[in-house]
DNA sequence: CAATACATTAGAATCGTTCTAATTACCGAC
DNA sequence: GTCGGTAATTAGAACGATTCTAATGTATTG
């Protein structure tokens, strides 16, 4: 389990809520990008969709903030990071153990579901050293 | 089973067939590349560290040309890029089946043994989608 | 040993991201 | 409410990896 507190359903002090949860100062910007971010659905962006985004809905923010808060974001355990492609990073409103498709055409990822089980036993990880994370990606492309 | 070529034991015309057999020019850079990558063992190289060795051993190659190389070289199956950290390319000369674990604090890729089995069933593609690789990144970090 | 297609190159350009130093906003104390 | 201190935001420069461009060099074939 994890974002328990997932911004209810609109009109929302949630984003309020998760913001003073996690100890971070409640600022114009960082209220308006959780809003964005955690809504209804879990998500995966990348910093300048989401500035896009944010620009678009009228949110006035600059691009380095979009990294700082998202940043912020992850080390604080609201958002995941997520490496697929060289050159780009993705973060992920599901910080549950979940793993995923990433559609190589469109460089869109999507959370495969947790029932489809994938991982058999893990290997022990090398002397001196402990697994941080397990990621599985499968790389699916359109159809033929 | 690949890269069933992998450039005998030193001394070496096993570069030569090796180029010939994927139908690329045998250039004194590829020669030289060739050379370096496909040794005995396998080998997880950035563009930066494989020019870097090059000069080293006194080959005087361009770095434009190794980015070409390496793209050629995964093209035709030579290599398999492997993609483990954001703003950054790993080059990998086992084009098996196979999975890798990342040293974070090091910067450092290793191959999983394939006895070590870690993958259950796959999940089915989504529609209309075939899956194009499989990949198992197993991130460790020193010690505790 | 041409002629031709292919390969290499230096350096500029691009892209995503991070840094810098200046401005602005939050917040607790009064 | 005002103030002061600290934290946050910002524009723009800087950065590192990669790609592109257009000029030069080399392998191949006849
Ligand atoms: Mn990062
Ligand atoms: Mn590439
Ligand atoms: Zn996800
Ligand atoms: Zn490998």
């Amino acid at each position: 389990m994890a974002n328990t507190q997932g911004a209810s359903t609109r009109g929302d002090g949630g984003a309020l809520r998760c913001l003073k949860q996690v100890g971070l100062r409640p600022t114009r910007q960082r209220l308006a990008l959780a809003g964005l971010l955690f809504g209804d659905s879990h998500r995966h962006v990348t910093a300048e969709a989401l500035h896009a985004e944010a620009v678009d809905a009228g949110v006035r923010v600059s691009l380095a903030t979009i990294y700082n808060t998202l940043h912020q974001f992850v080390k604080v355990g609201l958002l995941d990071e997520v490496v697929v492609d060289p050159g780009k990073s993705y973060f992920d409103t599901n910080t549950t153990e979940h793993h995923h498709f990433y559609h190589e055409d469109i460089g869109r990822l999507e959370d495969i579901p947790g029932s489809s089980v994938v991982l058999g036993r893990l290997p022990d990880p090398p002397a001196g050293k402990r697994i941080a994370s397990v990621d599985v990606v499968i790389r699916v492309t359109g159809d033929r």
